[in-house]
DNA sequence: AATTCCTGCAACCGCGAATGT
DNA sequence: CACATTCGCGGTTGCAGGAAT
């Protein structure tokens, strides 16, 4: 029926040697004990005369993220077209190496109540809180979700900005270099610890560099930062 | 130094689509 | 047109080698 089936006719499975390979390339399957799919599989991922190897290319990573931004779906064989010289399994390999990288950091993902234990614990070592104690200021009031930074929240937040405390800071006064209002934002999970709760009340936030000077032009940062498109984080809703 | 864990990669499997008879 | 065979795709598994303990 299948050509599942026929690999249990006898024939052989497993790596290729490169006597197998040689045979491979002077003419089809002649002689391989080999079934049809396995000739194929072994010829368009490894000895077609256009094979890529090596690790991708910055541009090669781009180019998975924004095709996976855009479609939102895995199409590999669709994507590998646009890799030229890349196999649909190689492109697989490298999306699932990095989920699975990312899944690993996200887990074990602390629930709502972990998370807002988290917050007020390093909330409570911040001077800034203990000199602004005040309910309005209070976690709770923070609805928040996670999940990854993928594309159903790029349609809805096209400017993710990027880290806060580590790269930035955040104001809520105005600033000369004020640079819009954010409605969410997104905090990514290597940096809950140190969250500072005092900053996160207000729904008119300032952002600003680490100097308090540049303002974040969010739009170069999103091209810049794609990788971190697929980082865990959390999303602070403030409405 | 030995063992365990992690990661990247190659290959297999099942299924549906396409093609051949 | 019906059935058989092959092809192509996406999901998954297994293994080898390096890193961590």
């Amino acid at each position: 029926m299948s050509s599942s089936s026929d690999t249990n006719k006898g024939l052989k499975k497993g790596k290729w040697s490169k006597e197998e390979d040689e045979m491979l390339k002077v003419s089809r399957n002649a002689g391989l004990i080999r079934c049809g799919k396995s000739c194929r599989l072994r010829w368009y991922n490894h000895l077609r005369p256009d094979v890529k190897k090596g690790p991708f290319s910055e541009e090669e990573k781009t180019k998975v993220f924004r095709f996976f931004n855009n479609f939102g779906e895995f199409k590999w064989s669709k994507l590998a077209q646009e890799l030229p010289g890349r196999s649909d399994n190689d492109i697989k390999n490298f999306w699932n190496a990095r989920k699975r990288k990312l899944e690993k950091r996200m887990s074990p993902f602390p629930d709502k109540m972990e998370l807002n234990d988290e917050l007020n614990k390093s909330g409570s070592n911040s001077q800034q809180v203990k000199d602004s104690q005040d309910d309005e200021f209070n976690i709770p009031q923070v609805k928040f979700t996670y999940g990854y930074g993928i594309r159903s929240m790029l349609g809805e937040y096209p400017q993710i900005p990027p880290p806060m405390e580590t790269q930035y800071q955040m104001s809520e006064s105005s600033s000369p270099y004020k640079s819009g209002s954010l409605k969410s934002m997104f905090y990514r999970q290597e940096n809950w610890e140190g969250f500072d709760a005092s900053r996160v009340h207000s729904s008119e936030l300032n952002l600003v560099d680490e100097k308090g000077k540049k303002p974040i032009s969010l739009k170069d940062d999103v091209e810049a930062n794609l990788d971190d498109l697929m980082d865990p984080c959390l999303l602070i809703d403030f409405s």
